[in-house]
RNA sequence: GGGGGGAUGCCCGAGUCUGGUUAAAGGGGGCGGACUGUAAAUCCGCUGGCGUAGCCUACAGAGGUUCAAAUCCUCUUCCCCCCA
């Protein structure tokens, strides 16, 4: 194991912040001493199957602190998952059947293990306690936070102070995690800054119940493609782990470039010495943005795919957005020949046919906008057919091709 | 239990007092175009549906008043706040 020193550094690195500093270092010391691996847990619900570069922050650092020898425990909050959780109240999330949940958390911790040494790694689900658990238990637990402290929680203050409301649920959201915490005894625990007063009441409950508090370290949020916003799901700006190479690769392109050198700390693989470097010469005019974009985008799709797939993806991006020809891969979509008059067809309809747009409506405003290209060519004359045969390519705007087969 | 406020297009939000000019301001998002190192930024345009025509659908739901209702009336559902 690393001296303490050294692991300090290495975690304080692209951290938001350490609660409280000297009990880490406490905590490190005895690690050293003992030569005894530290707890570190990191809880995530498997509502959606996709993890997202969001995700991948906090992972990162896991995997530095398994590096440094330490044991992670991945808690798959399944119990919370079915209970379904009711924040943004418009959307009552479905609830989860358990089929789902465990399909849900099978890719998840697939996801997860790309970048997580898995020999360091213990899964546990949440439902192994807190299922378990009667009303009784609950109350006893319940007792031990005040609504007074609950209403702190910057979320809720928020939502109280709007009117919005706070389903008493809601506030036991804490209180779970904190069981989570005291379950697997946690020496530390890891999350978004977003999760800041989730894991102190893990600390606060800990103690309460005689054992060591976790030391809470907090990660920086990372901005979805718009730049503004957290990443996620539900706001479309995210970049899913999943994702095909050339859809990560374009994504990234779309950050804004003030964000360059967060990705960079954060979801790249790049030292720090590396990224040091891009700052300074990009500071200077001696590094294009677009350029290292470029390279931020391969070095992030080989973490989740290979050196191959990122060089191909890049070489996609150049053919489909720099030269603006038209994909190697073009998805084929079958025309059924009795909608052809003498194999022509009103535009309008054709693009419907193709799925490129939605209704009618939506085909006449990409061709009066120009929007519209069959193999290549403008469609100018929103009245007047056009004849099309099988292999025709169809694009919609710049980036929507589809090939054409007429059965 | 009592009192008050509210529900508008994908989202936010104006309009409601003083009915028609409202497919419904404005913003966001999305889409298209121009430009560019980029799917960044910026600028411009479009943004309910329907085969090309005027129609249809639409302001929580159901009725009603009226030549005409997002706007007025009644009931219903849902949400929020305050007092208890």
């Amino acid at each position: 194991m690393e001296s303490v020193k050294e692991q300090l550094d290495l975690i304080a690195l692209d951290t938001e912040e350490v609660l409280p500093p000297a009990e880490l270092k406490q905590k490190l010391e005895k690690a050293v001493s003992k030569n005894k691996p530290l707890n570190i847990k990191f809880g995530v619900d498997p509502t959606a199957p996709d993890l997202h570069l969001g995700h991948a922050v906090p992972l990162k650092k896991l995997k530095e602190l398994q590096d440094l020898g330490h044991v992670v425990t991945l808690i798959i909050g399944d119990f919370t998952a079915r209970i379904g959780d009711p924040s943004g109240r418009k959307a009552t999330r479905p609830q989860l059947t358990s089929k789902e949940i465990e399909k849900n958390a099978k890719t998840y911790t697939d996801q997860a293990f790309k970048i997580l040494d898995k020999g360091k790694t213990k899964v546990a689900f949440n439902s192994q306690w807190l299922a378990k658990m009667d009303f009784t238990d609950v109350l006893n637990l319940a007792g031990n936070f005040t609504i007074a402290r609950l209403l702190e929680r910057d979320d809720f203050s928020k939502r109280y102070k709007e009117g919005l409301p706070i389903g008493l649920h809601e506030f036991l959201y804490p209180v779970m995690q904190a069981i989570d915490s005291v379950e697997i005894k946690a020496d530390i625990e890891v999350g978004g800054t977003d999760q800041k007063f989730n894991m102190l009441a893990g600390r606060e409950l800990q103690e309460k119940l005689g054992q060591e508090a976790q030391v809470v370290i907090t990660l920086p949020i990372l901005e979805g493609v718009d730049g503004v916003q957290k990443m996620s799901k539900s706001l479309g700006n995210h970049i899913g782990l999943t994702e095909a190479p050339e859809e990560i690769f374009g994504k990234i392109m779309s950050i804004p470039d003030a964000l360059l050198i967060k990705y960079f700390k954060l979801a790249s693989t790049m030292s720090p010495s590396e990224i040091e470097k891009i700052e300074k010469e990009l500071k200077k005019g001696e590094l294009n943005p677009a350029q290292a974009k470029r390279d931020l985008a391969r070095s992030i799709i080989e973490i989740y795919y290979s050196q191959k797939e990122a060089r191909s993806a890049q070489d996609h991006f150049d053919r489909v957005f720099k030269e603006q020809k038209a994909p190697d891969k073009i998805p084929t979509v079958d025309i059924e020949k009795k909608e052809l008059k003498d194999s022509r067809v009103w535009p309008v309809k054709l693009f419907k046919l193709a799925g490129l747009v939605e209704s009618h409506g939506e085909g006449r405003r990409l061709i009066e906008q120009k929007g519209a290209y069959i193999n290549d060519k403008a469609i100018t004359d929103i009245e007047k057919n056009v004849s099309v045969k099988s292999g025709d390519v169809l694009r919609a705007g710049r980036r929507k091709f589809v090939r054409l087969r007429i059965k």
